[in-house]
DNA sequence: GGTTGGAAACTTTTT
DNA sequence: GTTTCCAACC
């Protein structure tokens, strides 16, 4: 028996069509990935050179994952496959061609941050108005543009007389000119930049060409436009391109994602091979069933229908809880009774939810539980700012050009450069047309800088220091001897508060990685560490072996499948969101969030629990939502579903929030009855002045003084490592101990 | 030049 | 409700 002899026909199909377009529509949990791992091994045994095979997916996860299946699947000269990302192939090819385009192989890569930063600039050279163009819009025309490859004077060209449209172009403009004084590229440059190369440099690309005889494209459906017309140049000359999607699973639109791609791709290529894989090996038929229901409601869809012989499975839970506590409060205790009679472990639990600040309470409920978890997304590791800073001082370090990351670190630790002294610095650098930093050496010659002209040199001076170290020493140690020179850690220690510890934590955090890239990396450089980190995603920490509850969004979920899976704040205005219900064009929009919903039910094996709340707050203010529409788009046999009754829930039962929030809807609706301080006297503080007590984020301390406001107690405490805090008591939640 | 307090924005999703 | 940003003060 062969290895091949486990897939279904449809599956062996796509495994024999090496040659020519070929493209497999790729239900949810069809076995896509295993199709494309044994078509590697079936073309290698065929004599295909692994060198010529390229694999691109959109994650470090995704990508990691299948080169470690082909290896165990092929093993020998699996690692000639090219396996990576579309990011980091284009990375790859910039570091080496990317002088023919003007930039320096040392470029830095602009992350949301430095875009932001670099985009204020912009707008304050260009007089724009912040208020009327806020950064963030700005930036997404930008990379919406650049998706599409419109380049800042097509874009010109094609306001016309439109003055705002004209005013973004110029914002485009100015935006890419920054870059390119930073030597710097954002996300959407890495594609961009390297489609230009190839369209400047042919013999380049057919180095490529040459090299890519075989490509193939997981993920199909998220591809934007710049994305395919790589993959299109790539794969012009031989044209043996397969490409695995889903159009029911397409949910990245909002960032430039092309459905297009999928459903055009046989007019793109007449001569295209289409397979449908249908039947799902990972969830029950109630699951399926489901999923059928919900995406039936799409229009313009590839038509397929999941089928599987897994057995039919429980019915979905459906779930409608008073407040987002009690759901939090719910799943939480389901999940931990399941876990306590022994019929799953945590790692098998998902929760899902539409948007990242719905985690709060799920890690709130899962640290009282003493349920160990995993959060996925909010702020990604390489975002905070502690590691930022270390990460700025590097850069400066790598590319001297980088004047974004240069401004960042010059005062910190503070050394008393202020924003005056930098404009004068910028001046400078502007009249002799020479780099920010390149002034800074200067800094004695730069006339007005009086006494702060001095403070300059000490930076200057360390950052050369550093330079000539960079031969001599291991990249850990620089970073040491870094961290050491400049006090930043020291400061840290000075502080002593929770905080401080915790960044302090994370650069040791980030020192571990710094020398676990050393030892795998096969040359070890600075720019090549800073490039990993640019490119990595939040989802690639997730690690299977690792017993925890996940919680993360439906977006950060796809790809993935687990066990039980809870889907939270199923309501209309949560999701399908306020936005989308609200936008341009909501029908589209709609669309998209129920493929996000599709891509969050398929991903249940075993069983699927649904949860809404009657009511929750959003940004401070308390919200009544319907339940979502996707709940009434699921027939009722596949559903068991559980509301609360209607009324007040019994006052021990309610958490304190909720009582409050209770409270002050009774206030608002007989203004004139007050009776909201009652509710709040007679259940009274069950602490007092003096009174030792306990705090979830700050731990223990002592009550200094309570004052009583119009709705609620504000308590003062003192706690012993978070110092002196003003809390009201509602929120809390304090224990006296 | 640095600190602090209050206003304003934020919450859709990310390589 | 939380975080970020900016202006007014030290």
């Amino acid at each position: 028996m062969s290895i091949y002899d486990t897939l279904n026909p449809e599956q062996k199909e796509a495994m024999l069509h090496t040659e020519g377009p070929l493209l497999i529509l790729a239900g949810a949990g069809s076995g896509k990935t295993r199709v494309l791992i044994h078509r590697i091994a079936w073309m290698m045994e065929q004599g295909v050179s692994p060198w010529n095979i390229m694999a691109i997916t959109f994650t470090n996860k995704a990508a990691g994952e299948m080169r470690q299946r082909v290896n165990n699947l092929v093993g020998q000269g699996a690692d000639s496959v090219w396996v990576a990302t579309f990011h980091s192939t284009c990375v790859r090819i910039l570091r080496r061609y990317i002088g023919h385009l003007g930039f320096d192989t040392a470029f830095s890569i602009y992350d949301a941050d430095d875009q932001k930063t670099v985009m204020k600039d912009v707008c304050k050279r260009l007089n724009i108005d912040t208020k009327i163009f806020k950064e963030r819009y700005l930036l997404s025309v930008i990379s919406r543009a650049k998706d599409e490859m419109i380049s800042p004077l097509e874009m010109e060209m094609a306001a016309q007389n439109d003055f705002q449209k004209k005013r973004v172009a110029e914002a485009y403009r100015e935006y890419q000119a920054q870059l390119r004084r930073n030597n710097a590229l954002d996300f959407d440059d890495l594609i961009v930049k390297t489609v230009e190369l190839f369209q400047n440099c042919p013999e380049i690309l057919n180095s490529y060409q040459e090299r890519f005889r075989y490509l193939m494209v997981d993920e199909y459906q998220d591809t934007n436009t710049v994305q395919f017309k790589l993959i299109s140049l790539l794969a012009g000359k031989y044209r043996n391109l397969c490409v695995v999607g889903d159009d029911d699973q397409s949910i990245y639109r909002f960032r430039g994602a092309n459905i297009y791609n999928i459903l055009n791709f046989e007019q793109v290529f007449p001569d295209a091979k289409v397979i449908k894989l249908e039947q799902n090996y990972r969830s029950t038929q109630n699951i399926l069933n489901t999923a059928n229901e919900v995406i039936r409601n799409n229009y313009g869809r590839k038509e397929k229908r999941l089928w599987t012989e897994n057995e039919e499975g429980r019915p979905i839970g459906f779930h409608l809880l008073l407040n987002a506590f009690e759901e939090a409060e719910h799943i939480i205790g389901d999940i931990s009774s399941r876990v306590r009679k022994g019929e799953a472990d945590y790692q098998d639990h998902a929760v899902l939810y539409r948007t990242n600040a719905q985690s709060r309470l799920f890690e709130e409920k899962l640290i009282i539980a003493g349920i160990p978890y995993k959060l996925i997304g909010g702020v990604n590791f390489y975002a905070r700012k502690e590691i930022k800073d270390v990460l700025a001082y590097l850069k400066t370090i790598d590319n001297g050009k980088d004047e974004v990351a240069v401004r960042r670190i010059i005062n910190v630790p503070k050394r008393g450069i202020g924003a005056a002294t930098l404009n004068r610095v910028q001046d400078y650098a502007g009249a002799y047309g020479i780099s920010f930093y390149d002034a800074l050496l200067r800094a004695e010659e730069i006339p007005n800088l009086g006494r702060s002209g001095g403070k300059i040199k000490p930076f200057t001076t360390l950052i050369q220091n550093m330079r000539s170290q960079l031969k001599e020493m291991s990249l850990t140690e620089l970073t040491k001897a870094l961290l050491g020179e400049t006090g930043y850690i020291k400061d840290l220690e000075n502080e002593g508060t929770d905080e401080a510890k915790g960044r302090i934590e994370n650069i040791d955090e980030l020192l571990n990685k710094l020398a676990a890239y050393e030892e795998t990396a096969d040359e070890p450089t600075l720019s090549g560490f800073l490039e990993e980190v640019a490119l990595v995603a939040d989802i690639d920490s997730l690690e299977e072996s690792s017993n925890y509850v996940v919680l993360m969004t439906l977006h950060s979920a796809k790809g993935l499948e687990f066990p039980y899976v809870y889907m939270a704040g199923m309501e209309e205005g949560i999701f399908p969101s306020y936005m989308s219900l609200n936008g341009d064009n909501p029908e589209e929009e709609l669309e998209e969030e129920r493929r996000l919903c599709y891509v969050g039910i398929t991903r249940a094996k075993r069983e699927l629990m649904l949860t809404a709340a009657r009511q929750r707050m959003v940004r401070g203010e308390t919200m009544f939502n319907a339940v979502s529409r996707f709940i009434r788009e699921i027939p009722e046999e596949y559903l068991e579903s559980k509301k609360k009754k209607e009324g007040p829930a019994k006052p021990v039962n309610v958490p304190k929030q909720a009582a409050w929030i209770q409270s002050k809807e009774s206030f608002r609706a007989k203004p004139y009855e007050s009776q909201s301080l009652t509710v709040k006297k007679a259940s009274g503080l069950e602490y007092g002045v003096g009174d030792r007590v306990r705090h979830i984020k700050f731990g223990e301390g002592t009550v200094l003084e309570i004052t009583e406001g119009k709705k609620d107690y504000e308590v003062k405490v003192e706690f012993d490592t978070a110092g002196i805090k003003r809390l009201f008591a509602s929120f809390a939640k304090l224990r006296k101990l």
